[in-house]
DNA sequence: GTCTATATGTTGATAGAC
DNA sequence: GTCTATCAACATATAGAC
């Protein structure tokens, strides 16, 4: 059966002496290239689950040369998620000394947010996939939480000049706002069934407005 | 630091000689307890970085007798994700064969979800994190797009009733709607600060009429 | 049903030539 | 900056006594 029991690692062609790349996919070193790939390969067995070997294959280059640019495969994780991290930082930064009403800076930081998860798509999933197990993923979930407390602060301005109901506790209502939004990552795919500017409309029409008619 | 670095396996005690439990935590062997134990440990450091001896340790249990219950670590996911999709199913067959109108179905599947989630958080969260990596996961991932392709027709049958808007696309509004509920996971602790009918109230409140005051 | 002991392979990482 | 070769630690899993 095709992939049954595959684990990473249980190479296809155990008679390769060694971390000899399949094809030549080198080019000039780049950091931005290297973290594009090793994303991809993170998100798609998981960061645990994929090895460095499987690096190596998939960058066309070996393991040590992998070493020779960073110290290993945790550093990986950690240029990879911070590059979410800004990007999602940015947003926030830009709203934060504009005028208006607070529940429009909301919708703007909204539509930044799912713009910024689909435009750096795999470095926003591997960010909301980190657990914390090492000293690097600890720092990213410290960054998020200063995130969410931005957020939250945002919610609650909006919630004391009128615009967004009373009834609800901003913390709650924040979680379950960016919870949406953050979903995204699970299912949206650049060139799949739906586009980036319908699923932005359709996210601030449900948040705002709700299932209901009006 | 506390918890620095720490790492699956780097043992505390790296003189102990063998996988010897460090407490008696053994009670008469059942599944049930071994399962809670097995899934509170996968979701702690991730089921790639959970090894056996972490989760001998976790159960006061060698890893041998482990094995002699289950074939091996694949099978406890297989068995913990199992129970989710069992107690998600069963809340999509009680809603199947009634009456009313679908919006009111709909409302009480997102409660039954959520209330589920709550019920079964480790397994649930398990589940939402499974990517597909061996045979077993894709079942379940099998049985998960199976599920959603319920949600989405009655959806689907509650916008034709005319108590959904009808214009956001069905499966885009099911995957909105259902990615706000299943990010429960990611931050309800029972014994936290909202409790489980607080958390369901505003899910429902925010789903079907949104942020804004009417 | 639990244990001790061990087989067998993979892992992240390094040494050192080119 | 890339390579070949190799290591020590740890992984999953099994054998067989009690």
């Amino acid at each position: 059966m095709l992939g049954a029991h595959y684990r990473p690692g249980m190479s296809s062609t155990p008679a390769e002496p060694q971390s000899r790349p399949a094809r030549d996919r080198r080019s000039p070193y780049n950091l931005d290239e290297l973290l594009e790939v090793v994303a991809h390969e993170f998100l798609e067995r998981g960061y645990d689950a994929t090895s460095m070997e499987d690096l190596s294959r998939a960058t066309g280059r070996t393991k040590s040369s992998i070493y020779h640019h960073v110290s290993g495969k945790e550093e990986l994780l950690r240029l990879a998620v911070a590059r979410a991290l800004d990007a999602l930082f940015a947003v926030l930064d830009e709203e934060q000394d504009r005028q208006g009403p607070a529940v429009e800076r909301l919708e703007r930081v909204v539509r930044g947010s799912a713009r910024v998860l689909v435009a750096e798509l795999p470095y926003v999933t591997l960010l909301l996939r980190v657990r914390g197990n090492t000293e690097g993923e600890r720092e990213a979930l410290s960054r998020r939480r200063e995130f969410d407390k931005r957020l939250s602060a945002l919610v609650g301005d909006a919630i004391r000049e009128g615009d967004v109901r009373a009834d609800l506790d901003p913390r709650l209502v924040t979680r379950l706002l960016f919870g949406m939004v953050n979903s995204l990552v699970e299912w949206f795919r650049p060139g799949g069934a739906h586009d980036r500017q319908e699923v932005e409309d359709a996210l601030v029409a449900l948040a705002f407005d709700g299932l209901r008619p009006r």
